[in-house]
DNA sequence: CGTTGAATTGACACCGTTCAACGACAGTGG
DNA sequence: CCACTGTCGTTGAACGGTGTCAATTCAACG
């Protein structure tokens, strides 16, 4: 069978290398035509402010995406979004966010209005029920985060934010052999560790001495995955794909 | 009209502060009795470890509760839960948590089974909405954390914490004129904080000398709110609490 | 009144910030 | 073709924030 990246173009990553396989045939048509409309960035560009209300939530179908905060003249990253998230389906909820949701190079996404949200939540509980789902893993990613700032030195953060990127990505079909392609920048990479593009870059040339990651612009190189997930402080337990906390009878019941 | 603390006993402080006025009478009631069991805690218990399955979730009903990691013999605190915040709600889609929640404290909690989520999911789509609405509120919080420990150092981390928590329980009709009381000790403030109990002390000094907040077991007293808040560059907004984000047309429409 | 957990203090090393400057590279326009 | 420009990456040195270890005081409680 064709696999589902090509039958859904716009949504066949959601939830893959997760339960996607909860998902019915008819759940995966509804969902695909729930996108209203398609845009493409080609450079970096907010498409939600914090605060600004909206009425329709976004899925990323190529590129990443940024959660960013800017306060006091600074930018701060609460989280990086791959494809197959849906981004800002907490919006639907929220109706404002509490931070920009910004694309990095170039980047599809498709729209979901609210209204359709809120037919799918009201006749297709157990479609909802995965949107719900997914939401629940961004706070589980948001909670490691707040734990390996605390725990860890700015080198080993970027090692576990590199495990983790690296892993998302080959979750939904997008990883490399050894390592993965991605525009961050190592101001973006420091924005997101909480510390400063300078030492980030100290940071850096420490992976690459030790061995154990070499980050280039638009390339990150891992020769021994072991060694960096090792140094980040990395399990991936927390994000809960098929196979990482054994839970697929119970996903499966929820089926 | 008797308030709904009387009145709804185990569950009356849920979404209270926030948009308990879109819960109808008829769903106040649902969720008072999906209440199967109490329990009351002395002392600090780990109610559910991490990785551990389970089948009800967790309804705070009075005291304090931790979201901990153990790692490297080391503990970390990613989340705190004050009165009607409805604790584990996440396990409910999630099976398995990424964490440990403990009490501190006395503490009262009420168990609600997966059986009964779910029926109200699937047949009350509007409460259910509000419990999914509830899970983003924790998200919200963990992204606010995750910046504040980028942003700050931890004088500074201790203050907005301090905000944070005086905040939300006065949401609950919990807070006082000046402060609040809790049985949280220097050094679960530290595990929260991202320091180490002797620096946690320095800091809390820092605070008193300075006036911004003095940190006695079992009771917080704060003489300048506003300095307090301004020092721990504090901003409601991602409470969202009544009025906080001018949101209450919106959520009424949700409703 | 002794025990226990919590809070406090000082000294010293390390991590990370800041400021200042320079180097590498791609895109642009003369 | 080359100079100009902007962004990103790199480096050094001084300084401040935080961790660590060791020791002591304090408060609550049996």
């Amino acid at each position: 069978m064709v696999d589902d990246v090509t039958r859904f173009p716009l949504t066949g990553r959601f939830l893959m290398g997760r339960s996607r396989h909860a998902l019915g045939e008819r759940e995966k048509e509804i969902l695909e035509a729930s996108i209203a409309e398609v845009r493409d960035f080609d450079k970096p560009t907010r498409i939600l402010a914090r605060g600004e209300p909206t009425s329709r939530s976004t899925m990323l179908i190529d590129g990443f995406i940024l959660r960013t905060i800017i306060e006091n003249d600074r930018r701060y990253v609460v989280g990086i979004q791959v494809p197959g998230d849906f981004v800002d389906l907490h919006a639907y909820a929220l109706k404002r966010l509490d931070h920009d949701i910004v694309t990095l190079g170039r980047t599809k996404v498709g729209y979901v209005s609210h209204d359709t949200i809120a037919r799918i939540h009201e006749n297709e509980p157990h479609l909802s029920r995965l949107f719900w789902f997914s939401t629940l893993l961004d706070a589980a990613i948001h909670r490691q985060w707040t734990l390996k700032l605390q725990q860890l030195k700015a080198s080993r953060r970027v090692s576990h934010r590199i495990a983790e990127i690296w892993k998302r990505l080959e979750m939904v079909g997008l990883g490399r052999q050894s390592g993965f392609r991605s525009p961050l920048t190592q101001t973006d990479l420091a924005d997101m560790c909480g510390t400063t593009p300078i030492h980030m870059n100290r940071a850096l040339a420490e992976l690459r001495r030790d061995d154990v990651a070499e980050f280039r612009r638009g390339l990150v190189v891992v020769r021994d995955r072991e060694a960096l997930e090792r140094h980040g402080d990395f399990d991936p337990a927390y994000l809960y794909g098929e196979g990482l906390l054994h839970v697929e009878h119970e996903l499966d019941a929820l089926a």
